[in-house]
DNA sequence: TATGAATGAGCTTTCATTCAT
DNA sequence: AATGAATGAAAGCTCATTCAT
């Protein structure tokens, strides 16, 4: 059950003034920097408002029903920003095979790039702090399993169960920002390429 | 650098009394429950203290140097427990593609079989809360490695890069306590199946 | 090196509220009674707070980075005042011997009359809470070697030790507050005549 | 008003063992020590018992009926020890500006020699950890005064406060670990005698 | 729309003391 | 005579949130 929404935001539904959306915004960005830069546990709204330049905390709390919805919105925030980056890319894609590639690529380079992102994401995901209704979204929102189906369907791909395989596809992708940590010098292109091959060899139909 | 013990248990290199040890397996216990329960940021010394049965936090104070100390015995415990695990189950494995498939389904059952303590070990893991020594065990403690490197000097698996393979088979077997959660429904055997499959395919040498 | 002050007053230079610059007065008064009254150890936020009728020693550490800080302003002030009167007092003193009288007299009347804040600031610099910038000052501050030596270039003085003198000069005003919790029945400008006296015929030039 | 007793030491007025006495005088040096290294607010039973080389706080609890006792042990302890040393000190002194200036002497001597015992005397006092008993003996045990006295019927001494001039030459004396503190270099004979010059002049019969 | 002030619950940790053995 | 274990109060400090202006 979502928890009784008290902000500005929320009140009656209002339309947001163009004022509250840059706010709104410009605090999220700050909250996904902190949490990034010093952990969920750590991203107090002082540490916030200090990074977005805000004179008082109260400010955060005027925006926002409460800490949940922050953090909400920063995953609501990210998931856009990633599905939106996806979209584009898997945009005309005709084959299984093709497009389970095209998505790796992509999705690989994405969270890359966007480790600031990533992490925060990875914080907020495995501190609870989220409501029901925004954790399902990471799981739902994987567009893998698709792909994996109509391959199937396609007889492109073996009989595997897509459950499984989607999630393994995920979770390496998922990994990057871990392994960068742990191997800095680590060359993106050649992970990409690996993890194509490695999950061509693991989906395709064995002539 | 690692911090100053100051806990009874390490004033001077003292040996353990029995009662002591008890007391401080029990509080791990207790850490690990609550922090599977709560996740890390929650488990405050009174959340734990209350399902230990302890009538104050400062008995935990009594007993660990801080809270640092008690989160590096629950890493120190848990990875006890799956070292002890797995080495049991990975005795007299001749085969690189047997032994990746015996440690996959070991590992898979040890992960499935401690829900709890794997959440606990992650959330520690993810909260940075760990000194240096504990936290390159994590990545040190893979063996899955050496498995695929051998295999590969056998010419029993194809030329991948050793690495990466490494991560993705580790991060698809600790990935399974989320897949639970999503997917309570789940057949660790056939899950196991499918892990066994997609990586001997992906990791075989092609004839 | 001083330390990191993280209270909302030295955030970032800001310039002080009237409200926070009365807030912080009313609680550096309270930590002053409070000292004074039960000693440093004993002078716990938790004290103070009730003294100064605040709601929570949250207060407090939102209006001081630390209890350093409050400390820190506690001798600052005492300071400041007891400067601000001795300046007063000094004003256009021409002979050595005079000066000395005049700085005997005054700064005796001042210890009597404040003797709350006189052993609030003794109770914090017994007990090394001071950042080395206060406790210089508590050193520097005393002017009476400046007089002494100029007492004997002058040719007043004869040819003591002016550190020494000074010293036991300082010791035997700031011993007032122990004196009258002994004897509360002394008339101070008796013991100030004494004082004059004494130090009148140890400090002038034989003839 | 002394507080209950319930230290083995003091339930019955029992004699104390041999033993007993030897831990006693263990603990009490070892809380001297302590006080002087760390300070009073600092000098907890646990760094006292680790000082000390005991294997737990109970030890102390056990010997001394709390904290206030073993704090006014070290008092007495510090006490007797100064007047053994004065009382050899000032054996035979017929005049009164000889044993004036013995007096001087003699315990800025003591002083310099027992730093470590008179800061923690210093300590025990401003802390008010002392019950009123102990706290007296501090300010009766000087037995300066009566020296003036002494001198001011025979003639030798003018008409000055005894009282004051006793207070004044007291805390000359009880600055050196002071004055040793910012000034490590003091020469304590140049100190000493600096001090029987100045109290020379300024308690002689003017002639 | 934003700010500074305030609140009170919560945090980890240290402490003197008690007690069974 | 001594020990290790336990206790509970108190400490300084941080937090999200509320509120008057």
């Amino acid at each position: 059950m979502l928890i009784q929404a008290k902000s500005r935001a929320r009140e009656q539904e209002r339309a947001r003034t163009f004022t509250e959306t840059g706010r709104r915004a410009q605090i999220v960005t700050a909250a996904i920097e902190t949490i990034a830069d010093l952990g969920y546990a750590r991203a107090s709204f002082t540490q916030i408002a200090q990074r977005a330049g805000l004179s008082s905390t109260g400010l955060i709390s005027y925006h926002f029903a409460g800490k949940q919805e922050l953090m909400g919105q920063v995953v609501t925030d990210v998931y856009t920003l990633i599905s939106e980056f996806m979209t584009e890319r898997m945009r005309g894609m005709a084959g299984a095979a093709q497009a389970l590639e095209t998505y790796i690529r992509a999705n690989v380079e994405f969270v890359a790039d966007h480790r600031t992102q990533m992490k925060a994401l990875l914080e907020i995901f495995l501190h609870g702090g989220l409501t029901y209704d925004a954790g399902t979204e990471l799981v739902v929102l994987s567009p893998v399993e698709e792909i994996l189906r109509g391959g199937q369907q396609a007889g492109e791909f073996r009989g595997f169960d897509a459950r499984v395989m989607a999630a393994v596809i995920q979770r390496a992708i998922d990994g990057v920002p871990f392994l960068l940590e742990t191997h800095p010098d680590l060359d993106l292109n050649v992970y990409a390429d690996e993890l194509v091959m490695l999950f061509t060899l693991a989906t395709r139909e064995s002539s």
